[in-house]
DNA sequence: TAGGCATATCGGGAAAAGTCGATATATCTT
DNA sequence: AAGATATATCGACTTTTCCCGATATGCCTA
């Protein structure tokens, strides 16, 4: 867990906002209700929503993994994205204790 | 409570480490001790203890402050600075339950 | 195996952050 | 009023971040 590299990531608005969006995917990404949500949000979508290209959030989801902030699972020719809440949790605990 | 400005100010090893030695401040600045640490510590044993120049440290000090992290108290020459604890609550807060 | 999607990576230009040395400002002492 | 000390600000340079378009890679289907 490095404290520096979490923070940058998550030291830019738009990175913040699709963190957001996935805590409720069911609300903020409709269109993908068909498939479900067990694995989190297509890039795809989450692209359509954020309104900068593919590629800027393609990396911006990468540096949030790096982060470990989300995780990813790869089917088919999608790639989902999904919040991994023990590393919000941990940084809860650690800007209450450590920092 | 800008939360891009806090995270960027917390994106930065020395400055979390600036924040960490406030947090027990006879530990980290016995120097100062005569002199007590009711308002925090000043800029120049931050300074010294930090190895970087006096203007970046200065330059460091107001990012921290800005971003309501630590709060400065002018006593004559000396600018003294001390942990917002309250920032860091809410913040841990922040965390939990919005982000 | 060709074509079509979805995603990732690469190269680059503009803006911001990191850091310094020099200088300005404020305050204290004499 | 002058000099000394503490801090802040300025100008410059380097590194990093932001964000794009173009291209590569991987997977699926006909």
């Amino acid at each position: 867990m490095d404290q520096v590299e979490i923070f940058k990531a998550l030291s830019n608005k738009t990175r913040l906002q699709i963190l957001n969006w996935l805590k409720d995917p069911e609300l903020h990404f409709p269109e993908q209700k068909e498939n479900g949500f067990e694995n989190g949000v297509c890039v795809g979508q989450i692209h359509q929503k954020a309104g900068l290209t593919q590629s800027t959030v393609s990396e911006y989801l990468t540096s949030l993994q790096r982060a470990g902030l989300v995780t990813s699972t790869r089917a088919g020719q999608w790639t989902y994205y999904k919040r991994n809440e023990e590393t919000f949790a941990a940084l809860s605990q650690l800007i209450q204790s450590e920092i």
